[in-house]
DNA sequence: GACAGTCCTTGACAAATGTCAAGACTTTAT
DNA sequence: ATAAAGTCTTGACATTTGTCAAGGACTGTC
């Protein structure tokens, strides 16, 4: 497991770094089942998680007491609550497997540590921040600018493997529609 | 106008930087007419721009040629198409201005100087990268789980200077709704 | 002041989407 | 293997939202 967020981190630096193993040791290996919260709104986030393997949903609960997805990540992806992380501050949104998963996690301080310490464990940070950033803007144009046939069209064509690895429920709460207008629309692709 | 910014990163920084001046320096004052484009989708982007006063629109044009607004930007505030800016790729937004702007305006390649030679520079850039990556999270889940109502509601609350300064068209192209729409909900405030 | 252009509002209607309920089907746990 | 639970689909209907059209209000320009 611990061979899969090597080779991550070497594929972004692009070559092996002096310190990579004092990196790694940070960080320790996690089991999730399926079903199971590494994260409910309001507790305070104090790991980042990385997927070796397995498929992890970010949601909120709306008025009616639905799930309502932000986010999918899946195997080589990391997942966190960015922002109550890095300022210890209470989540907005829960965080649970929908797949039994394979982790590696690292804590809080040994974050800021490896921050501070390893330029380049900084720079990989900055650079996936930057890219889920730049995911959430697509999301936020998709979400304003389409209905909810070209959501879904948007989904098939973007992120194919969601489309078909998840539940057409899941996928619903993901594109802000009920699972009922998915089955309809899914006829008229 | 420059004070602004000297303000903005002192605050930030929690005290007056050796190098401030110094980092100044790169940046330089720029005008924009109220309708003035700072970026048109497909170019790339060459600036990041700092708004000392007025107020700029971030959007993209749906398929029956409307604009759909992914965010608006006020004083004190940066704006840019970060990823296509940063890895100097065409991007995906326009940007305009919704009113007659004052803003100081720093090049790539400066930026890129400073984030190497000033270590509180890139802190604040992650930081403001956090901000708005935790902002764009928010919009995700207001769009994904709210109605009509629900999202005006939720922009009265979390953003009230915008929804009493802005026109109810650029409003209701931020809530990805008609102009009609938001006409007819508002009375049911 | 006249004009063009844009915005805001309203009405009538159409289209999209949600809600509720029921049954078939799958998956999970025992 | 069986029961329990959850999922998917479909129908009927309600609600929400969009579209089109028209008129009044406002703004900037000549």
């Amino acid at each position: 497991m611990i061979d899969n967020l090597r080779q991550h981190i070497i594929n972004r630096v692009g070559k092996k770094p002096d310190n990579l193993e004092h990196v790694l040791d940070h960080f320790e290996e996690f089991s999730g089942e399926r079903g199971q919260h590494l994260l409910v709104q309001g507790d305070v986030c104090k790991h980042v998680y990385y997927i070796a393997a397995g498929c992890i949903q970010v949601y909120i609960i709306d008025r009616q007491g639905q799930e309502s997805t932000r986010e999918f990540y899946v195997e080589d992806q990391w997942v966190t609550d960015i922002f109550g992380f890095q300022n210890q501050l209470p989540a907005n949104e829960s965080i649970k497997c929908v797949e039994a998963c394979r982790l590696l996690r690292i804590h809080y301080d040994s974050f800021q540590l490896l921050s501070q310490q390893a330029p380049q464990f900084a720079a990989i940070y900055k650079e996936i921040l930057e890219v889920s950033y730049n995911n959430t803007v697509y999301r936020v144009n998709a979400l304003t600018a389409m209905n909810a046939l070209e959501r879904i069209r948007w989904l098939m064509e973007n992120k194919p493997k969601i489309m078909t690895r998840l539940s057409s429920k899941l996928i619903a709460s993901y594109l802000g529609i009920s699972p009922e207008t998915m089955t309809r629309l899914k006829s008229k692709l």
